[in-house]
DNA sequence: GAGCTAATTGAAAATCATTCTCATTTAACA
DNA sequence: TGTTAAATGAGAATGATTTTCAATTAGCTC
């Protein structure tokens, strides 16, 4: 099979699926490819568009089964828009929150956590105990405001 | 028409409506009052349901019309779970950030901002204008936490 | 309070998104 | 290279959301 588009990307997921005994099929890696180097954020349609590009043809279930399994392994982040679209974005690493372009939807890793600091003390005070949260800033990269 | 749901966040819902030249129709109000009563954050069938208690019958495209336009105003907010589901919150002000317990749905209300006095510098160095954000706090509620 | 009118609703069909099923294929390992 | 459990593909099934259009109604005016 096709692996001409092996990089350091796909060996990042390779590992962490050999790890969790799971199997890296050319489908697997062709989403983390296809993912990565668009460099944005994708619906699963587009996913499933450019993972036939690569491969000629692909279940769009297995893109589902994929997307949601590499979004337990921390592998991909699900994005919401405001209009209520989602996207999937590649994101390596395990904290990283994500700023969205909302006129070409590029993502742009967040390594610091915006809530981190935060002072909980009002919530808290309620009885409320934080265990996660969801961050994602919405604005427009370099280029997009230019062209505006 | 009953209107013996008429409350406070009922009155706040019909302003912003007559603001904006909308009607205050039954099924509108009767969404404000099902989702505000409800303290927490519930699902298009759940508000639809609850409706449906309150008028007897009630088409499930207007409850999609009216939580599209309500949280275009700002009444409600639409919820991310991390399993996929989606929910509503009523959400009256501004610019409110929710708590939500993943045990019982609970919406608790955030009036301080935790992204507000985040230093935008790493974002900013690559040229990005951040113009919104979406913050979304998980954990427990001292019930559901007393309870585990 | 009755009449007017544009906005809104309801019901069902249409569309779109997601999941399921099961026979076939394949990655991983011996 | 053979074995085996995991994964895939195709399409059916399910579920969520949107659209359509005739009938209804809220918000005016008189």
């Amino acid at each position: 099979m096709k692996k001409d588009f092996e990089c350091t990307q796909e060996s990042y997921a390779r590992e962490i699926l050999r790890e969790k005994g799971l199997k890296s099929t050319v489908q697997r890696l062709a989403v983390v490819h296809v993912l990565h180097t668009s460099g944005k954020s994708l619906s699963v349609g587009e996913i499933h568009d450019g993972v036939k590009g690569i491969l000629g043809t692909t279940g769009l279930a297995t893109i589902y089964r994929t997307l949601e399994m590499f979004e337990d392994l921390g592998i991909v982040k699900r994005l919401h828009f405001p209009d209520g679209g989602r996207g999937y974005a590649f994101s390596q690493g395990d904290h990283v929150h994500h700023m969205v372009c909302v006129d070409c939807k590029g993502v742009f890793d967040f390594p610091e956590c915006p809530v981190e600091n935060f002072d909980y003390a009002s919530v808290e005070k309620q009885g409320f105990i934080v265990r996660d949260h969801f961050v994602q800033l919405f604005g427009q990269c370099e280029k997009c405001a230019e062209a505006a």
